[in-house]
DNA sequence: AGCACGCCGACT
DNA sequence: GTCGGCGTGCTC
């Protein structure tokens, strides 16, 4: 809704100037008619704020407006359309004006929708109040206003520097290359486009060509010190360089390969989808290596000749060069990125050029679905829709994945949840006919899915201190005479996951939470994986003072890497661990030497589940297929499913078929035989009928309410009194308080209320009034945290 | 979320 | 006597 219409321009300053509207006397004349507009502002405040408009300004709902706030100043909406100010307003001398307004094209009537039902959905912040924590998600790239800084370029002036180096001479080498490039470039299409080549250095053809310093470094195959270190002795010349380019607009290309008959149908779906250009919720079931990134890539083609803008959520992790790779096959170029890596000046860049419009397709981590999107976006693929990582648990805690499928209601998009082991929620929904559910059974080209054996641990005879069973060995041993790959697989980092003195019986355990520390050996330290403390390795009981009585427990990556280099001293190794990763490229530089076969055993955790591709693999050994299942927690029957699913799916992609192999101590848990049998389908229907008979999700609703403070009595008082005030309701039980999943975090302690509702029960509603009925009565103690995680993804 | 205001402990 | 600890409350 546009304010004033008739009367006013509305400010849409985009392509102009970074200049903005600035109102500095802004007192408004007593005759004026007084006008307030309401603000919403990135901070968890109670309320709306409203501010003075000052005159002769014409604001528009979703505007970026810069205001004062106490004693700063700060960016915020124009929430609802300005009015006058009339009688029960505050004094108007009382009204802040409105300082600016921002030349950015305003956040969309769609988009400020979704804010606020994602508010009260996730009943951000606490309980109540405007959805001011919602838009901050949106405005965390604090530079996003001020005009893009300069670039700056370096170009060879012909002086030298004192000290030639060979690093030095490749920069001038590459300078050379890059002008002498330009030249013929500059010949070639003169005359083709207009915009290009505006920038003053060009004028003179035989004027020497800059490059900033990332791209020198780049191109001349050094760091950046070595060009900053020319610059410093004065031997690069400083140009300033045009704007950087825009974002190059991904254009489909004619698919390298043919589709099976599923991935055709499919993808022919989801493009008639796209065109409808109203609200179409899939699932795209398809085992690994089924073909599903290229199904869906059909979706984005679609989406792109239809004019609207695609996003692509992925977890984090899976973002790879693989990834990237398959895309540029397909459409000429990377898409737009978004993650935690992402420079503040590319951060800013892409925010800037989604909320222009700029950006047709854009590949992201969960806190892609908060850019400032406009009216365009057509499709939204969630890709490993089961993967835990959308669950954001801290902060303000949402499931991206749920928050895509609403945003794409309201943007009246496709929305495609792609994944090889879906949730149960989204099978139901599927099952439900809520999601039309498209399925690739097949893997793409000649490769099967491969077997899965059980190694049942109990009647195995292992050494004190060793972990691979004699199959696993066996395997091993087999795919080094073959010249394949072997994976083995522990998702747990570390040495050993408990240390303890066989003196006196001392655990380390961690001294702000409820976890043992974890012994690192390549780090040189007892680590807590909840909170990062971290401790140097002891040489004697810290309890007792007994010497070389410490003993590590349990196995980690690296102790199994130990072990594996004692077993086949000959085999090349690659460990992958998160926290033996230090940079991209030397990951990079390890995937590609396991890609091109110098690798023959890898070792991993978590991060090799999913994303690579690795043609060689022939066999995957799990070494504690059942990690995660003792907890009891809802999903973990789930989530172990699922992820062993994924790392199975590792072996025999193409022409090597393969196999793999699960150390378990319970060979008769459903979870290990659905593995074994393959029968994903059936694990699926006992799981679903568990939950239905428990009345749990996805046929229930789950909420947590986690009370968190420093002392523990005060944090009991005041759950007792909470406790105390639960209103009765017919289809909603409140159970606790009880000690949270980790009982102490971070020096906080933290006590846990389930509210467990129907699947029609109204469960924020009744919370809302549940906690006004307690702060009537009660204060909460100022040091008390209360969060409120609705859809808990896992609690016990 | 910041930030200022305000009320109790060890310092030049 | 003051500097400064962080508990409390407000921001149009």
């Amino acid at each position: 809704m546009i304010l004033s219409q008739k009367t006013a321009a509305p400010i849409q300053t985009t392509q102009q100037t970074h200049e903005a509207t600035q109102f500095a006397e802004s007192v408004v004349s007593a005759k004026q008619a007084f006008m307030i507009a309401p603000v919403l502002v990135p901070l968890a405040v109670p309320k709306l704020y409203d501010y003075a408009v000052p005159p002769h300004i014409q604001l528009i709902e979703g505007a970026f407006v810069r205001v004062p706030l106490g004693t700063k100043k700060i960016t915020g909406i124009v929430w609802q359309a300005p009015r006058l100010w009339q009688k029960g307003d505050m004094k108007q001398s009382q009204f802040k004006p409105i300082e600016m307004v921002h030349a950015c094209p305003p956040l969309t009537a769609q988009t400020r929708n979704f804010i606020e039902r994602m508010a009260n959905y996730i009943m951000a912040p606490h309980i109540m109040g405007p959805p001011g924590s919602v838009l901050r998600l949106f405005m965390r790239v604090p530079a996003a206003f001020n005009p893009p800084p300069p670039l700056y370029g370096w170009r060879d002036n012909g002086t030298r520097p004192a000290r030639m180096t060979q690093a030095r001479q490749k920069v001038y080498a590459a300078l050379a290359i890059a002008s002498k490039d330009k030249d013929r470039g500059d010949s070639k299409d003169r005359g083709k486009s207009k915009d290009k080549d505006k920038d003053s250095q060009h004028k003179d053809k035989n004027q020497a060509h800059a490059l900033s310093t990332t791209d020198l470094a780049h191109a001349a195959g050094v760091s950046a010190n070595v060009v900053k270190g020319l610059v410093k002795a004065g031997a690069l010349e400083k140009v300033t360089l045009a704007n950087r380019a825009p974002f190059r607009q991904p254009v489909p290309k004619d698919r390298p390969f043919t589709f099976s008959p599923e991935q055709q149908t499919a993808a022919h779906v989801l493009c008639e989808a796209v065109k409808t250009r109203s609200f179409q919720p899939y699932l795209l079931d398809g085992v690994t290596g089924s073909g599903k990134t290229e199904v869906y890539f059909e979706a984005i083609a679609e989406t792109l000749a239809q004019g609207r803008k695609a996003l692509v959520l992925l977890p984090e992790i899976s973002l790879t060069a693989q990834f990237l790779t398959r895309f540029e096959a397909r459409f000429n170029c990377p898409p737009a990125l978004w993650h935690s890596g992402l420079s503040a000046s590319a951060r800013r860049r892409t925010w800037r050029a989604v909320a222009e419009g700029q950006v047709s397709v854009l590949a992201g981590a969960r806190s892609a679905l908060f850019l400032p999107w406009g009216d365009e976006l057509g499709l939204i693929i969630v890709d490993e829709e089961h993967d835990s990582s959308f669950k954001q648990e801290e902060g303000v805690i949402y499931n991206a994945r749920d928050m895509a499928v609403l945003r794409a209601q309201f943007a009246k998009a496709t929305i495609i949840l792609s994944s090889a082991t879906p949730t149960l929620e989204t099978i139901v929904n599927a099952q439900n006919k809520r999601y039309q559910r498209l399925a690739l059974p097949k893997r793409a080209g000649t490769a099967d899915l491969p077997r899965i054996k059980l190694i049942d641990m109990r009647q195995q005879h292992i050494d004190a201190n060793r972990w691979l069973a004699l199959p696993i060995i066996k395997a091993i041993e087999e795919t080094l005479a073959n010249k394949t790959q072997s994976l083995l697989f522990l998702n747990r980092r570390g040495y050993a996951p408990l240390t303890l003195c066989r003196a006196c019986g001392y655990r380390y355990a961690c001294p702000h939470c409820d976890a043992w520390l974890v012994a690192h050996h390549y780090k040189r330290a007892l680590i807590c994986h909840h909170c990062g403390t971290l401790q140097p390795l002891p040489t004697k009981c810290d309890s007792c003072g007994a010497e070389d009585k410490l003993a590590a427990c349990g196995p980690g990556i690296e102790r199994i890497t130990e072990e594996v280099t004692q077993t086949f001293p000959k085999a090349r190794l690659a460990v992958l661990s998160s926290d033996l990763i230090t940079n991209t490229d030397s990951l990079r530089e390890t995937l590609a030497a396991i890609v091109a076969g110098k690798i023959d055993i890898i070792i991993g955790t978590q991060i090799i589940a999913k994303g690579h591709h690795f043609p060689k693999l022939a066999f995957v050994g799990v070494v504690d297929a059942d990690l995660g299942l003792g907890n009891g927690d809802l999903r973990a029957g789930e989530r172990v499913f699922q992820l062993l699913s994924q790392v199975a799916g590792r072996a025999g992609r193409e022409k090597i078929s393969g196999h793999a192999m699960l150390q378990t101590y319970m060979p008769e848990h459903p979870v290990m035989q659905a593995l074994a049998d393959g029968a994903r389908e059936a694990f699926i229907e006992r799981e679903k009928e568990m939950r239905q008979t428990a009345g749990m999700p996805p046929f229930g609703r789950l909420a947590g309410i986690i009370l968190s403070g420093p002392d523990l009595p005060p944090l009991n008082k005041f759950a007792q009194q909470l406790a105390a005030a639960v209103p009765p309701h017919n289809d909603i039980d409140v159970f606790g308080p009880a000690p949270a999943p980790i009982a102490r975090l971070r020096a906080n302690y933290r006590v846990r209320f389930l509210v467990k509702g129907k699947k029609t029960a109204p469960l924020q509603d009744f919370i809302k009034t549940w906690l006004d009925l307690v702060f009537v009565r009660v204060k909460r103690p100022s040091k008390i945290r209360i969060t409120i995680d609705i859809d808990p993804y896992r609690f016990l």
